[in-house]
DNA sequence: GCCTCCTTGTGAAAAGCTTCACGAACGGGG
DNA sequence: CCCCGTTCGTGAAGCTTTTCACAAGGAGGC
């Protein structure tokens, strides 16, 4: 387990999920055969990043699902709660806030900051939102989430990494500059959409149609 | 312009949004030193990426900032607008539909549909909630926006398909099988998040510190 | 006109990631 | 107990992407 590439841990966040649908289907094994398909990959690749992190497939058998979602789960960090703080309560930090998907996964956001006075003190999902200024070291949050405009985006990454926390999720179309021990992930919608744009742009001719690739669509 | 790969396109996405900035500020000419610079990556992967579209740029002068934003413009195909609908008006549809940083970018949403009776006629930003069975080719959608539970995601984009988009942006956490003349781009934000985890499990190690990496967070 | 200092564009090398292909393990049936 | 069909784990090959390094172009000073 030398070194892991990020491509090889997102595949792992899919095999994840995967596992998690097939438990709840009741299926004991699954080879990596089947769980590639599933995921459009080839087999060879679910194997080489399995193995990366130990041996959890019995060879003419396949995996045991549940026994290797548990496996994968403690690799993610899955299996603990992470103490985290919102920073902006806008259209998208209140849908965050209100997100199942993070609490699900042992993501809580135990509380919510704006700079915006006007939103200073209304209540989101039971949290207070309180004053961007207020964000301290004391409450101990080990992650920052950003979903202020693009142009805060920047100030609030740094005003976080003083309150010290290991790890920002940034949902600012930008790309931001912190400390080496701070992990930042960026998820950014704006360029999802210009890439499909550009898919879009130069696939499809108005007129004229040209070859299209093979097998399914790009992704 | 033989082949453009997928990174090389979202490189561009990040290229044309300093280009906005750079051009607010002022500035006439920039080098690919200074544009690496802004994104934490190499001058040559800058001029690589550019020069695979044309040539940009004036040697001993660097590129043009507005001409230059202005060609990524038109490759991403920002210069015009697309016409697209919103399934699924829970907490994350509510926030795409409110959410500037889309319709500034040529990015139009003009309808919003849901499986939910409760939430049908409900106004969202001037949009009335349609049921989901009313999505026809009829109303000439090019992209759709997937924002409903997982286990609707599929359903929804089969169709979305069937209404004729040519484009899907899905936001629900899982693998979606789409014809091949569709481009799927899926923000996934739970892998984000694990990811994040996995990085916070793996560098920090409670009470021994490893050696850490050098340089900038990753990303 | 010539010399110097920059900066692009681009083959070639290096690094990184995916796929191939095969030995080794395992269960089951006869 | 041995053979057969299956599937994992993994070095090696193949492919993609990034980085290097340098020739060629351009501006400005003298």
């Amino acid at each position: 387990m030398s070194h892991i590439s990020e491509p090889t841990v997102r595949r792992l966040s899919n095999y994840y999920r995967v596992l998690e649908e097939v438990a709840a289907e009741g299926k004991r094994m699954i080879s990596s055969h089947l769980l590639a398909e599933r995921e459009g990959i080839t087999s060879a690749q679910v194997r080489k990043d399995l193995s990366s992190f130990g041996s959890f497939g019995r060879r003419g058998l396949g995996y045991h699902v549940e026994h290797l979602r548990d496996e994968i789960r403690a690799l993610l960090g899955l299996d603990r709660r992470w103490k985290a703080c919102l920073v902006g309560a806008g259209h998208i930090g209140s849908a965050l806030v209100g997100y199942r998907g993070f609490s699900d996964q042992g993501f809580d956001i135990a509380a919510v900051f704006d700079a915006d006075a006007a939103r200073v003190g209304r209540t989101l999902e039971g949290l207070v939102v309180r004053h961007v200024s207020q964000l301290s070291p004391d409450d101990g949050f080990e992650i920052g989430v950003i979903a202020t405009p693009v142009r805060a985006a920047q100030e609030v990454a740094d005003l976080l990494v003083a309150a010290g926390v290991h790890g920002i999720l940034n949902f600012a179309p930008r790309k931001l500059r912190v400390p080496a021990a701070v992990t930042l992930r960026t998820v950014d919608m704006t360029m999802e959409f210009e890439s499909l744009s550009y898919a879009l742009t130069h696939t499809r001719t108005p007129v004229v149609r040209r070859k299209r690739t093979p097998s399914r669509g790009r992704e």
